[in-house]
Formats: structure tokens, sequence, C-alpha cells
DNA sequence: CCCCAGGAGTTGACGTGTCAACTCTAGCGT
DNA sequence: ACGCTAGAGTTGACACGTCAACTCCTGGGG
């Protein structure tokens, strides 16, 4: 196998601090327009209806500790409710409250015109053509 | 503006979940082989010779306390040393150990094998420079 | 000479993620 | 019916990043 030259160093390198801008970039946007994460926002784009923890884990390919951690941290601000579930009384589902679907939509349209603007909008076809395919290609081989 | 529609949304959830299974694996792959996070990859890369603490902070362009908390969790751990600056005596540069350089060799061979695993021997040409340009674009006007 | 303003570095509080250990319940075998 | 195990969910310890406050020089005015 042959070794990554410095051209192919500086190649990385570029792109994975364009990478991080732009997540940087998007992540101040949403948390000065809506006051929460990128995890949040996930959480909140996930959860249309009451679901198990472990549903939403799995939508999101998270760690259920993750989920559970965050859950906490967004109940506690009202985003969220853990429900009962079942006979047995124990708290193990959760739903948005009306203040997480508020924000939800909120959210939605403010990130979305962030992506727009700072991504899609300066994509040439061609760009995105190339970058849609490449990512195609790690999901299946990373994920699948 | 437009709004982003359901297209636009996939397309951007497959590349960033892309981006996101690329990136665990090649951090695990890190600290498997060489115990090391990708932060401490960077300062490995970074520290050629003896520093200032904020060289290396603008090197990396990260903040001034990251890097003070990462070379503290990387000097109890051998791989760095703080170095006495001046007539003073204060302890304010900071330079590899052997241990550092032994890792930082390894870790540069490791790592590399893998970014070229994972990623560009899979690249196209033609991928590969259209996700170039992407990337130094986004660098010129998110980071200028 | 003294003071003090500013830069460099550190530290602490807190949010967040991972891993492992823990709790609770349900379901099953005997 | 009893106990045991498997699964779901939670919790705690720790690693890491950010922000703000802090310490410690150092270099001019006065």
């Amino acid at each position: 196998m042959a070794e990554m030259g410095s051209a192919d160093w500086a190649f990385w390198d570029t792109w994975m601090r364009a990478q991080r801008l732009l997540v940087r970039e998007l992540d101040r946007g949403l948390q000065r327009d809506c006051g929460i994460s990128k995890a949040e926002f996930g959480v909140l784009m996930t959860l249309s209806g009451p679901m198990r923890v472990g549903e939403l884990a799995d939508a999101l390919d998270w760690e259920k500790s993750r989920v559970a951690h965050l859950l906490t941290r967004m109940e506690n601000r009202g985003l969220v409710a853990r429900t009962e579930d079942g006979a047995s009384g124990r708290r193990t589902g959760v739903e948005l409250t009306d203040e997480g679907r508020r924000t939800a939509e909120r959210a939605t349209r403010a990130h979305g015109a962030n992506i727009r603007r700072l991504v899609l909008d300066r994509l040439p076809p061609e760009q995105a053509a190339a970058i849609g395919a490449w990512s195609e290609q790690v999901v299946g081989y990373l994920d699948g």
C-alpha cells in the first residue's frame, strides 16, 4: 500500500478543516436562533410522536445512554416529557411538549435556511453530485 | 429564499451521516492502534520542536484553554513535557517527550494508512477534485 | 520607583459524549 | 409460585470542549 504523500495530507487537512468550520458555523446558528444544540435538533426532528427511548436511540443511531442523558437535560428545560408506559407506571416513553413542538418548528426553518445559505446555494451541481455519490458509498460500506 | 425540500434534507442527512461514520471509524482506529485521540494526534503532528502554548493554539486554530487542558492530560501520560522558558523560570513552553515522538511516528503511519484505505483509495479523481474545490472555497469564506 | 494595564497561561464550572455498572420489569422454566 | 435471566433504561465516572474568571509576569506612564 502506498504511503500518504504531502499532497494527500494537505487535501485531507483542508477537507476536515472545511467540515469543522462549517459545522461550527451551523451549530452557532442553531444555538443563537433557537437555543438548542445540533444533537437536540436531531431529537426534536425524530420525536414526532410518543416513542420509547430505545426506538429513539435506534432511529438516531446513538447510544442509549447518550439519549438518556440528553433527554434528562431536555426534560429539565421543558422540551420533552417522559410518559408512563403500560400498566407498570414506569416512565419509559418520551414525547415532545408544546414548547418542544414550537422549538422544533422554529429550528427547522432557521437551520434549513442556514444550510441553504452556507452550503446548498454555493454548491455547483457537479460538486453536489460528487459529494452525494461519495456519501452514499461511505454510508453503504461503513453502515451496512 | 427557497425552502429546503425533502430532497435537500435527505442529501444533507446522508452527507452528515457519512461524515460522522467516517470520523468515528478513523477515531477508533487511532485509539486502537496508538491509544490517542484525534485531538492528541493533531498536537503530536504540530509540536515538532519546543513551542509556546499560544503558538501551538494558533497553529491548530484552537482555543488556548482547550490546548492547556489537553496538554495537562498528555503531560500526565508522558507524551509531552512543559519546559522552562526564559529567566523567569515559569513553565510556559511545551515539547514532545521521547515517548511522544515514538507515538507520533507510529500514529502518522497508522492514521495515514487508515485514511488511505477508508477514503483516498475509494475516491475517484473527479470526486476528489470536486471535494477539494469545495473545501478550498469553504475555508476561504468561513476562515478568511 | 511604583503602579497598573495587558498579554499569556491556567483553572473551574458546566454541557456533552462514552463506557461500564447498576436497577427494574417481564417472561420463562421448573 | 419462585427464582433467574434478558432486555430496557438510568446513573456514575471520566474524557473532552467552551466560556469566563483567575494568576502571574512584563512593560510603560507618572
